[in-house]
DNA sequence: CCTGGAGTTGTCCTA
DNA sequence: TTAGGACAACTCCAG
């Protein structure tokens, strides 16, 4: 019987719950090495994503030497690293939680063929999404292109009860070296925005299980009534703990069951939201394609710009276009990393259809600002709402951010919460938004409030004009 | 193979 | 002031 070490290669998934791959090297008795690798995609992810992932590293080595283990961080292509480790400490067996997009697929097929080839017990495991993309199939035995009927395809199939997090993680008889965190520059691309933007997060997964009973606890009866008004703390802010593993679907799932069997009105709609997240993973893996071209081919002739540099481009990105409800969801963004899941579809609507530009435009902000960036759920939103996604908006539905902010802001808080200018006595948070973005912009809080840059009668117009011409 | 209902999130005009 | 219908046509999906 084996007494050599197994590694558990972690990635986006940061935490000791409910984690089968690290369950399984414990339930052997056998000494565990955690690492996580700083590879090449680590390196490519966006600034705040990147930032994010940083904090959640630290909080878990910190949480690993707690619990009388070490995480051990390096540096370089992911095999080379895993080959040295298993070199410097006589491992036998590396376990890691499977992802789903193209190019970890791509990778961690390599390294489990090359691993297995040296008689390494490679193993990949679950965790990270309920359902496997390929474990759901329509009647024709093809993959779901529409929400709703894959909602209904697994709302009943029964759900795995969460992993405890494990008792004891056996430690090997001699740690291999680590590189200091710190010096991974992981906030670096923050620049000025980093110790703004850490105000408002919240890192680890005992704070996500926190953050998670909360809202069981207090908001989820009321989430299916208050969950499209952004001004109010009705949803769950759990994207950004899902995103890095710090909570499981599995996790929000028994949660949001337990609450539904206790007759909370709003659960059914928080378990859709999870599934929400399954049916984006579900498409990228059936079409990986969804994250860069158009899902639906026809739309390459539409007439979206595609000049980064446009002045409207840069006006939608500082939150200036002169539309409160975009100026104002922009930056909550820039400041929080974090935006509300309406304003997304506005601001998104708002770029793509007014502004007539390239959803990959958009698309590429969001992957440099959101802290809850998913690349999954980032392309399939997106997509949805430029009309060349999968079970996409009509063409004749274009937001008025105007009317939107009337119904979903009628007190006027969130745009307060958000602009300055024109302002009296501006809500800190607008304040804070000034000192968090770069300085080349040479912005104000004292500046005047812009004129819109477009009127959206005649943006409204132009899109539906261009979608009415189309050739496709 | 055919049939028919349905499709996350809207806006605008008219009566 | 407000409620209802138009706004396209097509694809998806289950039966």
């Amino acid at each position: 019987m084996s007494t050599s070490p197994i590694i558990v290669w972690h990635r986006r998934d940061l935490r000791l719950s409910d984690h089968p791959a690290l369950h399984a090297a414990c339930e052997t008795g056998r000494p565990v090495i955690p690492v996580f690798i700083r590879d090449e995609a680590v390196d490519a992810l966006g600034a705040a994503p990147k930032f994010r992932l940083g904090l959640g590293i630290e909080h878990l080595a910190k949480t690993y030497a707690d619990a009388g283990s070490a995480l051990i961080c390096r540096s370089g292509p992911a095999l080379d690293v895993l080959q040295a480790l298993i070199r410097e400490t006589g491992a036998t067996a590396v376990y890691w939680s499977r992802l789903y997009d193209p190019v970890s697929v791509a990778r961690d097929t390599d390294i489990k063929a090359d691993l297995k080839t040296a008689n390494v017990d490679a193993r990949s495991f679950g965790g990270h999404l309920l359902f496997e993309p390929w474990d759901v199939a329509n009647g024709s035995g093809s993959f779901y292109r529409v929400y709703s009927p894959y909602w209904k395809a697994v709302m009943n199939r029964d759900v795995a009860a969460p992993l405890p997090r494990p008792a004891r993680i056996a430690a090997p008889e001699s740690w291999p070296a680590s590189e200091a965190l710190g010096d991974w520059g992981m906030a670096s691309a923050m620049r000025r925005g980093a110790d703004i933007v850490r105000q408002h997060l919240c890192v680890g997964e005992d704070a996500a299980q926190e953050r998670l009973a909360q809202f069981v606890e207090n908001r989820i009866g009321a989430y299916k009534a208050r969950r499209d008004f952004p001004a109010e703390p009705a949803t769950s802010h759990l994207s950004e703990n899902l995103t890095v593993g710090e909570i499981t679907p599995y996790q929000c799932w028994h949660a949001g069951m337990r609450a539904r069997e206790e007759g909370a009105a709003g659960a059914e709609h928080f378990l859709k939201e999870v599934v929400w997240r399954e049916f984006a993973y579900h498409l990228m893996h059936h079409t990986p394609e969804i994250l860069t071209e158009n899902w639906k081919p026809g739309w390459d002739a539409f007439p979206w710009s595609e000049d980064e540099e446009h002045p409207h481009v840069l006006a939608w990105k500082q939150g200036r276009t002169g539309e409160r409800f975009v100026d104002t969801a922009m930056r909550e963004m820039y400041v929080t990393g974090h935006m509300h899941n309406r304003a997304r579809m506005i601001v998104a609507s708002y770029l793509t259809k007014h502004l007539m530009t390239h959803w990959k435009i958009g698309l590429a902000w969001f992957e440099d600002c959101l802290i809850d960036w998913d690349p999954a759920s980032n392309a399939m939103g997106w997509q949805w709402a430029a009309g060349s996604g999968p079970d996409a908006a009509p063409y004749f539905r274009v937001f008025n951010p105007a009317t939107q902010l009337e119904k979903f802001d009628p007190m006027g808080a969130y745009q307060r919460r958000w602009i300055a200018e024109g302002v009296a006595t501006p809500h800190q948070d607008a304040v804070s938004y000034f000192d968090a973005i770069p300085k080349s912009w040479n912005l104000s809080a004292t500046d005047r409030y812009p004129r819109p840059v477009v009127a959206l009668d005649e943006g409204r117009k132009r899109a539906l004009a261009a979608y009415e011409a189309r050739t496709f």
